[in-house]
RNA sequence: GUCCCAGUAGCUCAGCUGGAUAGAGCAACGGCCUUCUAAGCCGUGUGUCAGGGGUUCGAAUCCCUUCUGGGACGCCA
């Protein structure tokens, strides 16, 4: 992978400054800060804008402006490809770049096609990202869904910048909750032959497992109530466990999150993986009896209390097999092992992590990130929801009434430590108020001009015979800083696992669109120069745009 | 009571590993369709960055503290 024509251009600056402070006998070459070029929010204050001559100041005694200029006075401006500088503020010093460099942006874009971006900073490191896992006893809902959007940008913006990237979701189908599940069918079964039977208090009330109930009424009648009552909890369980998971993996797969990898929960169980972790802990000492319980210390490792492995009736803690996964996690040697999980399991985070440090495991590999809870609001009220009564609004249901690009658009959108309002009648909404029809309509305009273009016989010139230098207007200046600025914004979206960044992005690329489409007219047939250079500028755009909105997992049409 | 997240323009939010005059969208108001899609563009203004201390040449950003909203604090999963 080579190193973008910004990389390249800011490397180039920053030798430039670091040999200037050395020259101008400021400090020595030991003594020379890290300097940090940043790019001034205001565009009057050039193009990169650095504060070394502040940070020298205790070194060099002088004021920062006069350290300021004696390190402008031994820059090559030819070099750095400096158009201008200047000494502004405080003493900062702004550069003003000559921008012929960016035209060979189009060259990459046009080279790299779908690979351009890309960017090697993850040198193949093996990430794994855990994310959904919703209990299979039941529909995914709205916080599954912004976990599921989240996770997989996520998971696409690692392997774009470099990283090995799998894809996991645990299937907790061994917990109690798999009898209550069964336990609920049961009842649901026998509500549907019309006979007495009460639901259990902390049962599953939601409609599918009623419509499960009936259609097993017309498949079996009342052959089920022949079994043993264990028998048939077991039937019920394994019914239960198989319907619930293919619905999530079909309602997932519908929202195009795929997973590489679905890791059950009881196979823990089979594989006594769970009995070894706990003998693990056991020769570790890191474990003690206590009122008939099995306890872990966790308190050494940052937790507030310690916490039960097994209870005084025998059975496991759900944080027990939990911990025998991670440590699976573990010895599959990711490198950074990830955690997508609900704002209501973060009370948890302390506990897993101390007992890898417990288990002697090296606990900041495992990244826990937070997905925020959602709201749903719908023509300005919240829309009220309650578990008890199954009255929640499903993945399912969300999809089909505002579109996967909107819920995935939306859902990515906002940081994920922020609290999110869904704001239904917007997300349909085909206005410009619409973030997401606001991109991909940049799309479908370039894809329309391409196609004019076409039908009136434009074909495009090879590439070499393209005068790049005429786009040169400010807004086209624009879009193709832009659109070299995309690889380091996929390396910070990677390092800081942060989404929401891409979507910032392109949306301000498609700003920049729109408003260059206003003034620009791209197909002219008295230019047939300028025709050609716009028409891989335009060329170029689209390919970005598909490439980052796949990312983000939002289709880009050609026709709106 | 302890912990986590949030508090920035009328609304929804970005900016938070310290930098220059704190940004964007929406809403409001005013313009722009004989030319590649008006699902668009251009313009107008808005802030005690929740309050109070502190560190710093410099704080929305870091530290302390108070307040408000949400969540978590099980031998549930």
């Amino acid at each position: 992978m080579m190193v973008s024509i910004l990389k390249q251009i800011e490397q180039t600056l920053l030798a430039e400054l670091q040999q200037a402070v050395v020259k101008a006998e400021i400090c020595s070459t030991e003594q020379l800060p890290s300097i940090h070029l940043e790019k001034p929010k205001d565009e009057t204050h050039g193009d990169y804008a650095t504060n070394v001559a502040m940070q020298l100041t205790k070194i060099a005694r002088k004021n920062p402006r006069e350290i300021a200029q004696s390190i402008q006075q031994h820059i090559d401006m030819e070099k750095a490809h400096i158009k201008k500088m200047e000494i502004a503020g405080p003493g900062f010093l702004n550069f003003y770049m000559n921008k012929a460099y960016l035209h060979q942006v189009i060259h990459e874009v046009v080279e790299q096609a779908e690979h351009y971006g890309r960017s090697t900073i993850g040198s193949g490191k093996k990430v794994q990202v855990e994310f959904v896992s919703a209990n299979p006893t039941g529909s995914l809902h709205l916080g599954h869904a912004r976990g599921a959007a989240i996770g997989d940008a996520l998971c696409n913006i690692f392997d774009f910048a470099g990283f090995d990237v799998t894809r996991e979701y645990y299937v907790n189908d061994g917990g109690n909750q798999m009898n209550n599940l069964a336990i609920s069918l049961e009842a649901r079964y026998m509500q549907a032959l019309g006979m007495e039977k009460e639901m259990p208090e902390d049962g599953y009330y939601a409609k599918d497992i009623i419509q499960y109930a009936e259609a097993l009424k017309k498949e079996k009648g009342d052959s089920l109530l022949s079994y043993s009552s264990e028998d048939r909890l077991n039937w019920f369980k394994t019914f239960g466990l198989e319907k619930q998971l293919n619905k999530i993996k079909a309602d997932l797969h519908d929202f195009q999150v795929d997973f590489d990898v679905w890791f059950s929960e009881s196979s823990l169980y089979e594989s006594d993986a769970i009995d070894e972790v706990l003998q693990l802990l056991k020769q570790k000492g890191k474990v003690y009896e206590e009122e008939g319980a099995l306890w872990l210390e966790t308190m050494p490792y940052g937790d507030d209390k310690n916490r039960v492995l097994i209870k005084k009736d025998g059975s496991y803690t759900y944080l027990t097999p939990d911990i025998a996964y991670h440590k699976n996690k573990y010895d599959r040697g990711f490198d950074v092992v990830m955690n997508i999980w609900g704002a209501d399991h973060h009370g948890y985070i302390n506990r897993v992590k101390a007992a890898m440090s417990a288990l002697d495991y090296d606990a900041n590999k495992l990244e826990i990130i937070i997905s925020q809870m959602v709201s749903l609001f719908e023509n300005g009220e919240k829309v009220k929801m309650s578990k008890r009564t199954g009255k929640a609004v499903t993945m399912q249901e969300l999809i089909e009434q505002v579109g996967v690009d909107a819920v995935r658009y939306f859902f990515i959108m906002r940081s994920t430590d922020s609290h999110l309002d869904f704001d239904l009648d917007l997300a349909v909404s085909k206005s410009n108020e619409n973030p997401v029809f606001y991109v991909q309509y940049a799309h479908a305009r370039i894809c329309s001009i391409l196609t004019q273009a076409e039908e009136q016989g434009v074909t495009l010139a090879s590439i070499d015979e393209v005068d790049f230098s005429l786009l040169d207007s400010k807004a086209e200046l624009a879009i193709l800083n832009k659109i070299a600025q995309l690889q380091h914004e996929i390396t910070l979206a990677a390092e800081q696992r942060a989404p929401h960044r891409i979507v910032r992005y392109i949306y301000e690329l498609a700003g920049a669109f729109h408003s260059y489409y206003k003034g620009h007219r791209v197909i002219q047939e008295e230019e047939q120069a300028l025709t050609q250079a716009r028409l891989y500028l335009i060329t170029a755009l689209r390919t970005v745009l598909q490439n980052v909105l796949k990312l983000i997992g939002v289709s880009a049409p050609e026709k709106m």
